[in-house]
DNA sequence: CTTTTTGTTTGCGCTGGCGCAAAGAGCGAT
DNA sequence: ATCGCTCTTTGCGCCAGCGCAAACAAAAAG
């Protein structure tokens, strides 16, 4: 994998940083592989780095003791995860799991290392700052449709969001292509692999998404977002 | 309301600020008091300021467009709250609705005096972000609960969450006493007044607890936890 | 003390969504 | 081409939880 430290301009958190902060954090960390379905670290893990994803594609996700789990991240290249152990000297454990969905590769920068930086750069900490007020918005807005929404709107939100953030447009019309199986898109709706199969089945019929083995493609976004409104 | 810059030493997210910077904190900001039922501000409002409690008590809630509403947090004296418009340049709009419970009162900090302060001051940043980090985890945690527990364990647990944070606890054994209406305790849970009802009924027939007009004792925490954790 | 307001309880019927089970389909490996 | 693995679909039965409605209870107002 080829990271550069001008690569790293393209990492939101770390937009303010000037191109010296950005070799010193290329110098100072390590790039790690994963496989497919390999995990860069699980919950309960002592956070000893925070990534920034150079490759591939990785989800965050957290699971109950009984196992079941839920997705709450997906990260794509030039994205940073699990920095919230960067910030916190008491007890820097993982609150989440790290998957790779397909092989990937990622720069990890030393917590140690980081945090020090952040201290000496107020700049810096306004990137992660205004990364983690982004993330605490959506997931607030999640937390109300899991509260208030039926299965069927939740489900199209889950597709609407997904789209905006990693949809791949093709050629011709509006056409969207998302990678994600029945079970996965369940896990990020929190409800079941079952009911999403229903759904976009349903939803096929109607002409709104061409459905295939782990693959969605939305036909027409704008009724997407209709059905997750409750307007249909 | 009588606030001393003293008392800000209370505040979590300020315990690395000096002196100095809590009079100066304090000197640029000015008292709101709201009375029981009022609002600090509206979901969608402009962010002006953030705000830390004296007195009373705050809710920070999230509605959908049809007027369905959740409880995110309860806020107690010496938190801060709304302090995300001091980090955003860009479209500082408040996420959330503030909801006096009671009779309150809270120091108002400009953010734009706010913003500079922490530019110029990276430890206090590290205040912030820590606070920041906190919550998301917990709204993760309870987001995987809203999706993969069922309505009489996340009841539990949010009764559990409330004594930890905000109980008052009774003389003699171990009670706890919380003064939320079933509607809240519903809000806070994602669920409904009556499903919250029927719960608390029957667990004041087990003896787990005592219920009354707003108001709710928790006889046996740990009997609760265990209903929490799905052992009953 | 009486009235009004606001919050709580509970019976009842309904249904959205769960989850088993079994069949079907896509894809990689050999 | 064929096998085998994994993912998907769909019929079916079930029940947790919703929400109306009406009675009840506790405060607050007058």
């Amino acid at each position: 994998m080829d990271i550069s430290p001008d690569a790293l301009k393209q990492v939101v958190a770390l937009q303010s940083a000037t191109d010296d902060d950005l070799h010193l954090i290329y110098k100072n960390s390590v790039v790690r592989s994963v496989e497919e379905d390999g995990y860069f670290f699980m919950q309960g893990d002592e956070a000893a780095y925070s990534y920034v994803l150079a490759s591939g594609q990785v989800k965050l996700m957290q699971s109950n003791p009984q196992g079941q789990q839920v997705n709450l991240r997906t990260i794509s290249p030039w994205q940073m995860y699990g920095a919230i152990g960067a910030v916190r000297k008491d007890n820097p454990v993982y609150p989440v799991t790290a998957q790779a969905m397909e092989n990937s590769a990622a720069l990890a920068i030393p917590n140690s290392f980081f945090r020090s930086a952040l201290e000496e750069r107020p700049y810096l900490a306004f990137g992660i700052m205004n990364q983690m007020t982004s993330y605490i918005q959506e997931i607030q807005i999640r937390y109300r449709e899991l509260a208030t929404e039926k299965v069927e709107q939740r489900v199209a939100n889950t597709l609407v969001r997904l789209a905006g953030q990693l949809g791949v447009r093709a050629t011709d019309e509006v056409k969207i292509e998302l990678a994600f199986s029945r079970q996965d898109v369940a896990e990020m709706s929190g409800t079941t692999l079952y009911t999403v199969s229903r759904l976009l089945s349903e939803w096929e019929r109607r002409g709104v998404i061409k459905a295939g083995r782990e693959k969605i493609i939305v036909v027409k976004p704008h009724e997407l977002v209709r059905i997750a409104d409750g307007k249909a």
